[in-house]
DNA sequence: CATGGAAGCTAATTCGTTTTAGCGATAGAT
DNA sequence: ATCTATCGCTAAAACGAATTAGCTTCCATG
């Protein structure tokens, strides 16, 4: 409520002077310790406390990042949300977020969104539809980074899962299990990391001579319907195809896998081993437990952070700006 | 990029004019429809976005609500606040969220922070030290909405779950089914739903004069450790006291039940009915399946948006301000 | 042929800060 | 005695919009 102006009047100094005393540059611009005390005192009296939307307005830095996610109500993104907050907090940064739900129209008006709150630096989960809008922010250099996918041939920092070499290793478990006839369970979408997934999929069983054919591969097309279709698509496929293990290529599709797999009354892992990338609490808690190759949220927040800080100026500048973290297998019951 | 100043250089007019126009404030103004059109125009073709921290100096409106709720990372949190944001969208609202983990300081902290951004109004999840800087912004008129939870004598719109209502339901439909020897393990917190529903769980039974003993109630400490100390003094618990059934008291303290359950191999609903507060997804997924007592997370969170817009002036003001959503059982396997 | 009013536009102020440029007074150097 | 430096502080502009209070020009009216 009480403004510089207003602090100034009570210590009876110019507002200047206030402003300089606040943001410590006192000896700089010599103000005596003195008079500093006291703007200090009476400022801390008042709780004085600056108004953010003004001094954006005049620096031009919001000190605010914006954060563009798939949807936040989904355990993976909102634990990526939290960390990173923590993260941005310890550089004073504050974020704010929103989910674009894979939606390309809801993806760019966030963007138009994010633009027209000044924030000063981004970090995003993009649908494939925001690649133009993100060419031109990067082309205007303002700092972006990545999360979790990325747009081939363009140069963009990004961090993400290392999807390639997470699904080999799913899939030489279950090999080195002896299962061989594996199946390969995957949402149908445009997106970089689901072609990744896909392509180690089919190059680790290349490599043992087992991947014999395109059915081992089912694309549920969440177009077509909600969870309810994607379960009977699933059930449908285990039932004609009947894999020995099955490789899920998201967390919510493993959970619709599973349950699946629960109307079916297929036994895990006798009947049929399971895999599925992305952790989630639930794997741990079901019986038997679930098998998973997990992306580590917490590293994948705390890079991307890093290095955002360094391409708004506020640590020294990343050298490496691609990152691809490693995944981890969770081993558990079910393969 | 481009401002209001430079779009009246282009077209040749003066800032006001422009203003006038962008605002559909041309008629009032006596801007001629040509002259408007051409601004209209020029703006469109520069794809001119006006500098909301600009305009919010000027207005003292920032079109921002605050959302502070415990830990976004928690499915009822995540799921509340994708809700809220959405709510808040159709009335061409922002918001920013937040989390307190549960944390006086952390949640004061929040409110100065949000304070400084100037957001226009609150929608709060509070932690019980956030009494005294609510009740300041109360008393300065500062819409603002608690959610989940609330201040005895402390007047303040809310909106929460009907807690003790409930939490009778599903003691009622454990007594039904013929579990006797009922438990309510809880976590130790000193909130109002928390005190609601242990209030809830005690009237039942002793309606039924099956409350005997406070060693009925467990309550679990989560200051001493983490996930893992919450499991084992659940374990301790079921061991000692072994009860036919158990109430949980909150979503995650009834995941840890469940692990300890498992841990002890208890077959469930045989050995021990399990019902807990608050669905979750995974609980859809267990074998069996975990009989919850839900809440309508999408209704709390647009009556809360809708008494809050009445607040902000947006809409007219809400008659009921203190509202109780009733609750929900979700029919499964285990009880 | 004043006079009034409307039509069509704009100059200038404001919001709460930060920052640049500079002012008066005293002290030291020449 | 004059010039320069330093000290301690401040006036004023700026950020990008919204808004208040006019300022012209033109036409109609008596």
């Amino acid at each position: 409520m009480a403004s510089l102006k207003e602090l100034a009047r009570i210590v009876g100094v110019s507002p200047t002077t206030v402003s300089f005393a606040l943001n410590g540059r006192s000896k700089e611009m010599r103000i005596s310790e003195e008079l500093t005390s006291r703007i200090l005192k009476v400022a801390e009296e008042t709780g004085y406390r600056p108004n953010n939307i003004a001094v954006a307005l005049r620096t031009g830095q919001t000190k605010i990042i914006g954060l563009i996610v798939e949807d936040i109500a989904n355990h993976f993104f909102s634990t990526l949300a939290k960390t990173i907050e923590e993260e941005a907090n310890l550089f004073d940064y504050k974020v704010v977020y929103c989910s674009t739900e894979n939606d390309d129209e809801k993806g760019e008006g966030l963007l138009d969104m994010l633009q027209q709150q000044q924030v000063d630096g981004y970090l995003i989960t993009p649908t494939s539809g925001m690649r133009n809008k993100i060419g031109k922010l990067i082309n205007r250099k303002i700092p972006l980074v990545l999360i979790d996918r990325y747009f081939e041939d363009m140069e963009c920092p990004h961090v993400m899962v290392n999807n390639f070499e997470g699904i080999v290793k799913g899939v030489n478990l279950l090999i080195k299990k002896g299962y061989k006839k594996i199946s390969f369970i995957t949402p149908d979408l445009d997106l970089m990391q689901m072609k990744e997934r896909e392509k180690g999929f089919i190059a680790a069983l290349e490599k043992q001579h087992l991947y014999k054919s395109k059915k081992q591969i089912l694309k549920v097309d969440y177009k077509d319907g909600g969870k309810k279709e994607a379960i009977e698509k699933i059930k449908t496929y285990l039932k004609t195809e009947s894999p020995e293990a099955v490789v899920f290529a998201t967390n919510y599709i493993g959970i619709h896998g599973l349950q699946a797999i629960k109307e079916l009354k297929l036994k895990i892992p006798d009947d049929l081993a399971v895999i599925c990338f992305d952790d989630n609490e639930v794997f741990d808690l079901c019986t038997p437990s679930i098998t998973a190759i997990s992306q580590p949220i917490e590293d994948i927040a705390r890079t991307a952070v890093k290095i955002l800080m360094g391409e708004l100026g506020v640590t020294r500048k990343s050298a490496k700006k691609l990152v691809r973290i490693p995944t981890e297998i969770i081993n558990r019951e079910s393969a």
